[in-house]
DNA sequence: TATTGTTATACTCTATAACTATA
DNA sequence: TATAGTTATAGAGTATAACAATA
């Protein structure tokens, strides 16, 4: 079925449009499932354990106001997922740190998150290397 | 060591994931171009021209709570996009409807959304129905 | 009594602007 | 003066509970 290319287009999109809902839910659901916000979530990820982050920096992976962090960082300090501290050298910065709850709850969350969905699993593993090699090749690094 | 990352299913959804993400960024830059939030965007999106809508339905479509959508459907009426008609036969309901302006906005943000971001484009076409036929295995129906 | 939509309340995320304490 | 982080403020989305009008 030799369709025209524009509809083959459109259509495709579609389906990956539909794959961008189905993979919004799956986050949503590994957020519920530690009781995150989205963005709690999104921050807790950025932070990696041994690798201290200032509150400037983490607003800028998060691509939003420095303001923002503020209060999500407060946050997860009353949960005890992160600590601030101050920074050598420089005392205006505060450091993040997380603490060991907070290690566990973002192992948790990063666990539950790269569980793929049942559909994936199912397909056979020509198919998966498949989508695997267009994916990579149309989908930004990370 | 990874010998063969393209059998992995981690891998593969970690690349779907990403393709989420592209997917969540390009719809809202479709919102940004209509001025609308993503919210009042999936609204507008659900009130299909010609088709009417009790303000309860809309909650349900909207998987929110009746209260949010009073709020939403606010906004809307007050950009002149919907309108809030009473419903003949029972009084407690009130139906949407689309005026013109709120057909056209729908028309300029489902058309954005829908043109598909270059990367895809670019895709030999045998691999973008590749994509599309794994996809629609993966990916439940609309 | 039950249902539809609204209001009241509360919390989170978002941004801008003003403020503080450093540098 | 400039920068890092906070606070103040405002708008939007989310949920729950209470409410009015209607069924």
């Amino acid at each position: 079925m030799r369709e025209r290319p524009s509809d083959d287009l459109a259509e495709t999109w579609r389906l990956a449009i539909r794959l961008g809902w189905l993979v919004r839910e799956h986050m949503e659901s590994a957020c519920a499932a530690v009781a995150l916000s989205p963005a709690q979530a999104h921050a807790l990820r950025e932070l990696e354990p041994g690798r201290p982050m200032a509150m400037g920096d983490l607003a800028q992976r998060l691509r939003c106001d420095a303001s923002n962090v503020t209060g999500i960082v407060d946050r997860l300090e009353a949960r005890g997922l992160v600590e601030r501290r101050p920074a050598r050298g420089d005392r205006r910065i505060k450091v993040l740190v997380v603490t060991a709850t907070g290690r566990a709850v973002r192992r948790e969350f990063l666990s539950r998150l790269e569980m793929a969905p049942v559909p994936l699993s199912l397909l056979p593993l020509r198919q998966r290397q498949a989508l695997a090699e267009v994916l990579r090749r149309i989908v930004p690094a990370d």
